[in-house]
DNA sequence: CTGAAAGCGCTTACAG
DNA sequence: CTGAAAGCGCTTACAG
């Protein structure tokens, strides 16, 4: 029924083999013959077999990126630009989402086996750290964000300790005194921001009161809004909140505006990720703005190169640029 | 290297087909077989090789989503729903980004052919509707969204002439009568909506002002504004404003409240989509709410059904349930 | 209920 | 530079 690789080898009068040839891009081909190939191709409208292919070179060009939800706005930003830029590189992405889910998350570590992918990209949230220093996998996988040092695996993260220094610091520079945390707890995540912010007090010789860090249940808008309620009913509530991403404090500034605080009169706002809404609201939101297409693309060349073998170097670590974007949410 | 289907055979001291038996719940094997060979597979941590499975069955278990782009917050709530639903009836989804161009929905329709899929959920941008009157692909093909009568496509979709009449006949009885519309141009939702739009106002008995149509350049945060831009230059502005989704909407209230306009005192806001963003802004916004995960379960299941054979029917019609969320962008 | 064998559509040594 | 043939790992008639 559908034309296969010997219907066109008939049509051009030459063997399966010359036709596998030209469809592949060896060299060697005279260019009468593969004009005749092509020819036939196109007469015949061939495409290939996906499944045979593969199963025959033990590739599929799929590889997966397993994040948390696709739902939130930086990882459906982040998928896209992954997406996009694994099309450029000739491979097809599968968007897995664990849900932040343990046994999701080991079904990833462990290769995700018989799904038919070369590789994986990971974005880790239920896993502990710990988990992550064995490669267990049996596929090349390669980590976004944060991982505790001496880790096995290839990664390409931001420098989360370092940006969120700087988030703090601006806060700092603003003349503000009283600096909240949202987003401390539960994550390696929050572990390694509240580890910038806590530096950049100290730096600034601001003391550290464990009343403004709060750890919130998740990283979404309720979060931020509960979280920035508690804050407010503090006897001493805080003149700036640095969120540990932009969707707390989204959530955080909406709390305010609840409670008819000007931002960022009586209260500064920083985020994290630099989303899409961040940059539209009333007031638009400061936040430490990751280059999304060096990450995705370089995360991607990355993993295709240990799946052809083009780099047999121990794991890599790359930083991903980033910019303190600054708006109204912290402006004068 | 990796094991085999005859592995697990030899292991169990049982033929090949006799494990494939097991592996796809065909009855008639004896519990003591069954759990024979279970052991073996378990012992061997066996997973079938996918590749020579959907190679000699032609099917994959994959399905396509294209969408124009997963990054916009509509589109990927809708994946993240579609991918679950997706899961939960064994299928993988692999979304395809057309970013609207008509090349790729060309792609699409035409069944995305050598892409190792068993059928394809579409939501088209570029493609005008005569397109989609007839149908070229030879896989199964489930549309997103609006469509003119008389197609021969399967079809899941709001009815947008009547959400966007009742979100229009909403701001009426609000007690505006200058209502505009923003996002009448281009696709064929803008055609659809704006149908409702002006039924409302019909019945309303309020006049039809082309100068309160704004058809902006897309469907983004970055066109509400605009839009709402060229309102407020109107020598006669308008005091409500149903926006064709919630991007443009969200983008409106940014214009509004650089302009010092109070929503909904000055001018009364209506969106289209209910993204979550909507639900956090301050003031949060009023839309047309469809039901994403019914639509999602929906639309896969239709799929599914096709796929297998076990829907004959012409093509079906679902209609998405919606409701209309009023929020403070409108209240009182 | 189970076994032996063909075949899905490719790619890839192996000859020529 | 090209051809004939094997084989990737399954599923599925076909026998028994």
């Amino acid at each position: 029924m559908a034309t296969r690789l010997s219907d066109v080898a008939a049509r051009a009068g030459v063997s399966v083999k010359t036709v596998s040839n030209v469809i592949n891009d060896y060299p060697h081909i005279t260019a009468r013959t593969r004009a005749k190939v092509e020819a036939a191709i196109a007469a015949l409208d061939y495409k290939p077999n996906v499944s045979a292919r593969s199963l025959r070179k033990g590739r599929s060009d799929f590889i997966a990126l397993a994040i948390p939800e696709m739902g939130s706005p930086y990882f459906a930003e982040l998928g896209a630009a992954i997406s996009r830029a694994a099309k450029r590189r000739g491979v097809t992405v599968l968007i897995d989402q664990t849900e932040g889910e343990a046994d999701a998350e080991r079904f990833v570590l462990d290769g995700m086996r018989g799904q038919l992918i070369d590789g994986i990209i990971f974005s880790p949230l239920a896993t502990a750290p710990a988990k992550l220093t064995s490669d267990s996998t049996g596929k090349p996988l390669v980590l976004l964000g944060e991982r505790p040092a001496g880790g096995q695996f290839d990664r390409v993260a931001v420098d989360s300790v370092q940006a969120s220094h700087d988030a703090t610091s601006h806060l700092v520079s603003l003349g503000r005194r009283r600096i909240a945390a949202i987003g401390v707890g539960g994550t390696s995540t929050g572990a390694v921001r509240r580890k910038g912010y806590r530096k950049a007090l100290k730096e600034a010789g601001l003391p550290h009161d464990p009343a403004l860090e709060l750890a919130g249940t998740g990283y979404h808008r309720p979060d931020g809004a509960a979280s920035m309620r508690e804050l407010l009913a503090l006897p001493n509530p805080p003149d700036a909140v640095f969120c540990f991403n932009d969707l707390l404090a989204l959530g955080a500034l909406r709390t305010l505006a609840d409670a008819g605080l000007r931002v960022p009169e009586d209260v500064a706002v920083v985020g994290f990720d630099d989303i899409e809404d961040g940059r539209y609201h009333s007031p638009s939101l400061t936040s430490i703005s990751p280059d999304k297409e060096w990450l995705a693309d370089s995360a991607v060349a990355l993993l295709l190169d240990r799946i052809t073998g083009n780099d047999n170097s121990t794991h890599r670590d790359l930083t991903v640029p980033y910019k303190l974007e600054i708006r109204e949410s912290s402006a004068g």
